[in-house]
DNA sequence: TCGAATT
């Protein structure tokens, strides 16, 4: 590419960031100067779609405000590889109105709308162009006092900040999870952003936080979709079973074969007395429970197998390695209530899973250095 | 043998 023509691009990108340039015809599409049309106040973009939203169904919407030039729901180029249409859906679209008042329309009444678990975002679109793809960060070990502004605050240094979220617990409504997103303007100030911040500790931080490039929701792997899928099932049935029906449940999918053979369970009345154990308390999303040894192999419908008999779970997970992606021979249960955890507990503790014995604690406390 | 988090 000659110096000439980046030069041009470069300015284009410029002139369109800072508002839409060239002359605004009567009855038609904006054209600039240079004769490329000009969507920048007909095009949108629509993010944090429903997974399952079909395309039909994003231009169904987006056609009730009025005449569309064009959209598309952007979709996987992997899973759809034999037919573009049949790809996962990225969770985002395009939306070009004929009429920018339709556009601007688009935005008041559409933008915020719930749709099942999602909350969409529809907003102008930049114009597509190479620099500002892969410009989005994933944050971790933020601390929870961490604002998004104050976060917003961080990484302004590095660059123009497009879109920027902390994540919050949803139980507890509004507890930040310690995580979230910034998309830069353009990947380099991404870059540079992570080389200027991940590891290093906010200022009054007791801890560093991480600064990654983030994945795209097709990038979540098969067993990330299920989790998700486990979930939102065992939020529609929270009801605890008798316990003889628990019973008999539980042994009947997990050992019939097995010919198991039970530790004596520690009581939780002896396990909650011990000295210097700290219990994660009902605070936040309900009674974490520690399980440990589990085979290399294990996934979260077995701790959902093991645990829903006895009531609310509302979250599982299995600690795996970050490159075998193996169970690291443990993991958490989360339960809503403390009767059906410490049942779960008294249950599941010195229970055998096909040749192990688990042990089933709560969670302690967590070991902070010196 | 007591984490990770992906809008």
């Amino acid at each position: 590419m000659s110096r000439m023509v980046t030069q041009i691009i470069s300015t284009m990108e410029t002139q369109v960031s800072n508002g839409p340039s060239g002359t605004s015809l009567p009855n038609g599409p904006v054209i600039s100067t240079n004769g490329a049309t000009d969507d920048s106040k007909t095009n949108l973009i629509v993010n944090y779609l429903p997974q399952n939203m079909t395309q039909e169904e994003f231009k169904s919407l987006f056609g009730s405000i009025g005449e569309i030039e064009s959209c598309k729901l952007v979709r996987d180029k992997i899973t759809g590889i034999h037919d573009a249409s049949a790809g996962q859906s990225l969770g985002y679209g395009f939306v070009n109105y004929v009429d920018p008042n339709d556009a601007d329309k688009a935005i008041n009444t559409l933008n915020g709308l719930k749709l099942q678990t999602k909350t969409i975002k529809v907003s102008y679109a930049r114009p597509s162009s190479a620099s500002i793809r892969d410009a989005n960060l994933y944050v971790s070990g933020l601390p929870k006092t961490m604002t998004q502004k104050d976060m917003e605050q961080l990484f302004s240094q590095y660059g123009r900040i497009i879109t920027s979220r902390i994540l919050v617990d949803q139980v507890t409504a509004g507890i930040s999870r310690g995580v979230g997103f910034i998309r830069f303007d353009k990947r380099n100030e991404a870059e540079e952003a992570i080389k200027g911040l991940n590891g290093q500790k906010p200022l009054g931080a007791a801890e560093p936080i991480t600064v990654k490039f983030a994945n795209n929701p097709s990038q979540k792997t098969g067993q990330a979709l299920l989790t998700q899928l486990y979930q939102t099932a065992a939020r529609r049935y929270t009801g605890p079973l008798h316990h003889q029906t628990q019973r008999f449940r539980l042994d009947n999918l997990l050992n019939a074969s097995y010919g198991v053979k039970r530790f004596s369970p520690i009581t939780i009345d002896s396990m909650t007395s011990l000295a210097g154990v700290n219990l994660t308390g009902p605070t936040g999303a309900g009674w974490c429970i520690f399980v440990y040894n589990l085979s290399p192999e294990a996934d979260e419908s077995v701790l959902w197998q093991l645990f829903g008999p006895f009531g609310a779970v509302t979250n599982v997970k299995v600690i795996r390695d970050f490159t075998t992606n193996k169970c690291k021979g443990f993991g958490f249960v989360t339960m809503t209530n403390y009767d059906e955890a410490a049942m779960a507990i008294a249950s599941l503790n010195g229970y055998r899973l096909g040749d192990r014995v688990l042990q089933v604690s709560f969670k302690t406390s967590k070991q902070h250095k010196a």
